[in-house]
DNA sequence: GAAACTGTACCGACTGGTCGGTCAAGTTTT
DNA sequence: AAAACTTGACCGACCAGTCGGTACAGTTTC
């Protein structure tokens, strides 16, 4: 049998890569080619044929997932603003929105953790986050403010790991208040931190 | 073949929760019960013995490390200290400390997450954040500061995770900041948050 | 314009190997 | 002797990757 569909090659890889990131979500990593294959209404042998290997694949996904994210945080860049701490705003906008739904938030950093084992995705995954410090280090921010500011959004969106909710008002206005202080540093600056 | 050495079943025992935990935290979760058996110089029969599946070995691993982070927050708790965030400041103090070797802590984070993919596990870490989380919350803080310091403590703690390093001295500055704030909450608070 | 040829996309049976769990038998402790 | 403990050969399920094929869509030849 030849073509399947009036598909083309470019779909099926495609198909292929979100089938692989729903399948792994739901099943982890161990996951079966078979099963992705077939979700993706494909045999195995087709998906050999797009992905040499399931390292191969996996790893593919994970750069899908990290673009996706890139393309979130960009996606928060207010194009009206131009003062410094732009895009630690943007930061905090994107880690902070998916806080709302923390069933979904824990699936994607469930799926990212698992591939992180993966020694080819740690390495993509480490190289992302470098590239992310070096532009929050590079945002006109006092390091103290940026950093107080994207560890916080950073623990929101990592607590629907543990099971925590993150939906509540308190967590509006916590986000709230870090947007404040990248507009203010002098705020969390100019405190009394005298011993 | 019977008892190898003078060692009690009870040892036996936790040498074989000892072996998971370091076989798993380089090997994944895909360790093999052989691995690990031998590991804790024993074969896979004595573990089945003493384990009757490897999920009842994993959830007692996981059992052992939530307690051990227990432990551990409990080790920060200042005799001293009767001021309202006390057990605010040991949750930091304990989170922010082993950021110091950001390796040690992602291999930690990678095995619980890996573990927490298996159900029972994951019950068992969401029973115990809510454990926390109603301790945070009944610590006499003002909701908003024990949300950010406790936010950002997690966002370091969970850093390294994606490969970021934690031990330059603004993180030790960062962890002071923190600190402080739960001494004085009043400090956040009065700070002139109008739009 | 049709027959012969070529390359891309895909199929699914099969192989080689891995691993969780069983079990009969042996050894030590009580 | 009974109970507790340990062994390692073995079974069966599962699974990644291989491979010989099939089916279409051009392209070339006559």
């Amino acid at each position: 049998m030849g073509r399947t569909a009036g598909r083309s090659p470019e779909d099926t890889r495609r198909a292929l890569l979100d089938a692989a990131g729903e399948v792994i979500r739901t099943r982890g990593i161990n996951a079966t080619l078979d099963d992705i294959a077939r979700h993706a209404g494909v045999s195995k042998g087709g998906l050999i044929y797009h992905f040499a290997s399931k390292d191969e694949l996996l790893r593919e996904v994970a750069r899908t997932l990290l673009a996706a994210f890139r393309a979130e945080v960009d996606s928060h860049l207010d194009p009206d603003d131009t003062a410094p701490g732009r895009f630690t705003r943007a930061y905090v906008r994107a880690l902070l929105a998916p806080a709302q739904d923390p069933a979904a938030a824990r699936r994607s950093l469930a799926l990212l953790s698992q591939l992180s084992t993966i020694p080819a995705v740690a390495e993509l995954v480490d190289a992302d986050t470098e590239r992310f410090n070096a532009e929050l280090a590079a945002d006109g921010l006092p390091t103290d403010v940026m950093l107080l500011v994207t560890s916080a959004a950073d623990g929101v969106s990592s607590a629907p790991m543990w099971g925590a909710s993150t939906t509540g008002p308190e967590y509006r206005r916590l986000e709230d208040r870090l947007i404040r202080l990248t507009h203010e540093p002098s705020l969390w600056q100019s405190l009394p931190w005298s011993s």
